[in-house]
DNA sequence: GCTGCTGGCGAACAGACGTTCCAACTCCAT
DNA sequence: ATGGAGTTGGAACGTCTGTTCGCCAGCAGC
C-alpha cells in the first residue's frame, strides 16, 4: 500500500475519531466540516481513493454508508456482555441468576470475545472465584468463571456444583455412576469424589474461565 | 421496562441482526422491507416507543442515526486482537515474537475484551498451552495464555522462563533473591525451586489466562 | 508554448431518508 | 352500541446526502 497523502490520511484520521463518538457513519458533508474541506467533491474524490487503496469500503448510495476495513474495529464484533452476579467460594452458597438482577445497571459485567462465546449463549452468567478451594479445578482467587445454566448437564462437562450435605460449592468435572455422581477434579493428579445424585445441586455448567494478572 | 409488543420485538431483533452484516445502521425504510410492514410511519412509530423505553438512542433527522443503547455492543469497543504466535510446552522452546509474524494473515488471535486488556497493551502475543506441565501454575491443557514481552520483570510478576539447564519451559511467579531468582508456583499448596539467575531466561510477563471449555 | 496529470472548488441534480398528517382499523371497557 | 386508546396504512413534504459536471491552479515533461 502506497503512503497516503495528507488529505487522505487527515480523512481517515476523522473517520475513526468520528466513530468512537457515534455508532453511524460520518457523512459526505461532516468529512468536510472536520476537516476543512470546501467542497463535498474533494471528499468524495478522496474517500474514493481511499477505496481503491483498501482503507474503506462504500456501499453506493447509501447514506453514511461508509465501512472502515481492516479487521481492528469492525464490523460487527459480537462481543457479548456477561453480568458478574456475583462471587462463588468453597463454604457460602452460590449466587443464583435471577431475572431481575440482568437488566440492573449497577451489576459488574465482563465482555466475551468472539473466541469465548459458546454456540448457545443465552442466559449466561459469572461469578468471581473467592478464595482458593477450587485450585484442584485449575481455578485461582480472583479468577471469572462464566457459567451457562443448566440442571441436565452430560457427562465430562465441568459444572459448578452445590453438595447440599457439605453445605459446599465446587467447580469440578461431572459423570453420572448410575444414582451416584462422581466429581472429577481437573487437575488429573488428584483423586475424584463420588456423591449421591441427591446431594448434588448442579448450578450451571462452565463455559470459560478468565484470568488477569497483573 | 415493560414487556415489548410483537412488532417492536420484530424491529429490534432486525436492527440488531442487520448490525450484524454492515458497519452502518438500517433506514426505516429497510427496516420496513425487513419486518414486512406496509408503510415507514408505522415504522417511525415503533421505533419512538423503542426509544422512549430506552432500547435504543436516535439523533433527529440523521440518516440511519440509530443508536443500539446498552453497553453490549457500542460504540467503541477496544477490543485488542493478539495473535496466537505458537505453543508452550514444557520440553520445548517457546516461540518468540517476531515483527515478521504479526503482520502475517494466517495467524489465529484471540481478542481480549476491555476488562482484560492491561493498561500496557503493546506487543501483546499469546500462546496455546500443550500438555499438563502447567498445572502447578493453574493452567491447563488448551488454555491461552497473553504475554507482554519483559526482559526485566518485577517481583511477583507471573513469567514465562526459559530453564536453559533443564531445556524447560515454565510459567511461574518470579521473585528475586540475590543472585538467585526463587519461581514459586501459582498453587500454593506447591514447593517453590529456586536456581541461579543466569539459569533463567525470562521471555514474557503473563497478564491473562484464558480457558474455553465445552 | 501545449499537454497531461493531480488536487481543489462550487453548484446543481437526483435519490435516499426522516418526519408529519390524516384516515381507517382493532380491541377493550363502558 | 359507543368512545377512546393503541396501532396500521398511505401519501406527501422537506431535508439530508451521495454523486456528477464543469472549471481552475499548480506542476512536470516535451
Amino acid at each position: 500500500m502506497p503512503p497516503l497523502r495528507p488529505r487522505q490520511q487527515q480523512i481517515l484520521d476523522f473517520i475513526r475519531a468520528y466513530r468512537a463518538d457515534h455508532s453511524y457513519m460520518p457523512s459526505v458533508r461532516e468529512i468536510q466540516a472536520g476537516c476543512a474541506i470546501s467542497s463535498t467533491s474533494v471528499v468524495d474524490y478522496n474517500v474514493r481513493i481511499l477505496e481503491r487503496e483498501g482503507y474503506l469500503r462504500r456501499s453506493p448510495d447509501i447514506s453514511r454508508g461508509i465501512e472502515l476495513v481492516g479487521g481492528e474495529t469492525e464490523p460487527a464484533v459480537e462481543l457479548i456482555s456477561v453480568p458478574i452476579i456475583g462471587a462463588i467460594a468453597a463454604g457460602s452458597p452460590m449466587p443464583v441468576p435471577e431475572a431481575a438482577q440482568w437488566a440492573a445497571e449497577d451489576v459488574e459485567t465482563v465482555s466475551l470475545p468472539p473466541e469465548l462465546t459458546p454456540r448457545q449463549a443465552e442466559n449466561l452468567y459469572a461469578l468471581r472465584v473467592k478464595g482458593y478451594s477450587m485450585i484442584d479445578a485449575l481455578i485461582d482467587d480472583g479468577d471469572i468463571v462464566v457459567l451457562r445454566p443448566t440442571a441436565d448437564p452430560r457427562d465430562g462437562d465441568m459444572v459448578a456444583a452445590w453438595l447440599k450435605l457439605e453445605e459446599e460449592a465446587t467447580l469440578k468435572r461431572f459423570y453420572r455412576e448410575g444414582d451416584r455422581i462422581r466429581l472429577q477434579p481437573a487437575n488429573v493428579q488428584m483423586e475424584p469424589i463420588v456423591v449421591p445424585a441427591e446431594n448434588v445441586e448442579v448450578h450451571g455448567k462452565v463455559v470459560a474461565v478468565i484470568r488477569r494478572l497483573e
